[in-house]
DNA sequence: TAGATTGTTAATCGATTAACAATC
DNA sequence: TAGATTGTTAATCGATTAACAATC
């Protein structure tokens, strides 16, 4: 529908949305890109462009309703719909995840938990059954799972990922430190957090050499 | 020292990071920006315009020297030296993290680990105790910290935050769905989880739009 | 109506890609 | 030397910011 909007687009949009959700908890019914603006420490102009990207939700001389905007933004980012998720991987991390509850207000319901650790077998997490990764081929025949969390080792994530393609999946939320080899009918987001520690300390290091510590 | 620095550069640098050290346990030798550049599917381009920000680690006619540029990246990520870090938030997620053995690799070494919970005092995770954050302040006197991971949850983050900073903290890697309010000599790398998810499903959604379902 | 603020076009800025001379 | 490939400048492309007419 809408033409190559490019992915800081989307991020930006989704911390809208999380600004948008807190406005509303503090009954602020309208708002101004301006006011926005001075909030999220971004350019009211960057906030009109954004949001006409998809249409045009604000009212000249009032500006936005802050109610509706979030209404609105939630669906664009898909969040009026169930997702049903699965989670390959019940270590800390996948734990970490499938008991966090603020994915259920976006839609996002955890139907599913997968391992191949033996021990784990049966043992449950909020509720759901860690199972064994070869029973995910009937699983995905009986039940439909839109987004796959994969967070077990790289080694085992590229050929976990090969078989939940070849089953259907068609977005995986990749937390392993791999880039996955995807057909590009297949959606796939990564989280790559040594990447983001690595960015940190650059930053770190670059601020010491620019700021010449002494003392 | 380098100007302005862009953060996609950054990234990227801990992507040829990653690749670069695969290519390394793989024996390769040397590898030319053209060769990179199909693997990882970026222009070569790209690669050696990233590159130059930081100075010439190639060499005409013949490419780049594979450990060489691992090490010269390794160093400008700041991966030559130790960071001493702490863990503020010892729940699934922070355990995760605690016991991800890749960042030590980059010199990243947890010393410390702390929680609000006093059920949780005394608890070991990977041979440190879990601590009480009213003994913060103290640890930091005594101990030379650089990073602090902040995985509690956001209505204790902000204040978590202050307090870290208080001390002397320079650099935060935040977990929490917040975006902390800090001093401009604070470094703060946030990994906004829900943010990459609402990402996922705006492009799953949007696909489905543009490719239309049927059967 | 007058004031405010959007939607949208135009101007600027930055990042990516292309091209090629330098050089190993 | 001839071939390959970098380092680097120039051209293109895209994203951000500024400006302002439309309009509530």
């Amino acid at each position: 529908m809408e033409k190559g909007i490019s992915g800081a687009v989307i991020r930006r949009l989704s911390r809208y949305y999380r600004y948008l959700g807190e406005l509303t908890e503090k009954k602020v019914e309208r708002i101004s890109s301006g006011e926005l603006s001075r909030i999220m420490h971004v350019t009211a102009s960057q906030i009109r462009q954004d949001l006409n990207n998809f249409g045009g939700f604000g009212q000249q001389g009032y500006g936005y309703n802050v109610k509706y905007l979030y209404s609105e933004i939630g669906k664009i980012l898909g969040l009026d719909f169930q997702h049903p998720m699965i989670l390959l991987g019940a270590g800390n991390l996948g734990t970490a995840l499938a008991n966090s509850p603020d994915f259920e207000k976006g839609g996002f319901r955890l139907v599913g938990i997968f391992d191949i650790n033996p021990e784990l077998e049966g043992i449950c997490i909020r509720g759901l059954p860690i199972r064994m990764i070869s029973e995910l081929k009937d699983f995905l025949s009986s039940q439909k799972v839109e987004i796959a969390i994969l967070t077990l080792p790289k080694e085992q994530a590229a050929q976990t990922a090969d078989l939940l393609i070849d089953n259907g999946i068609k977005a995986i939320w990749n937390f392993a430190h791999i880039d996955l080899d995807t057909p590009e009918d297949v959606i796939v987001e990564n989280v790559h957090l040594s990447e983001s520690l690595m960015t940190l300390s650059y930053n770190l290091t670059e601020y010491r050499k620019t700021h010449d510590k002494k003392s």
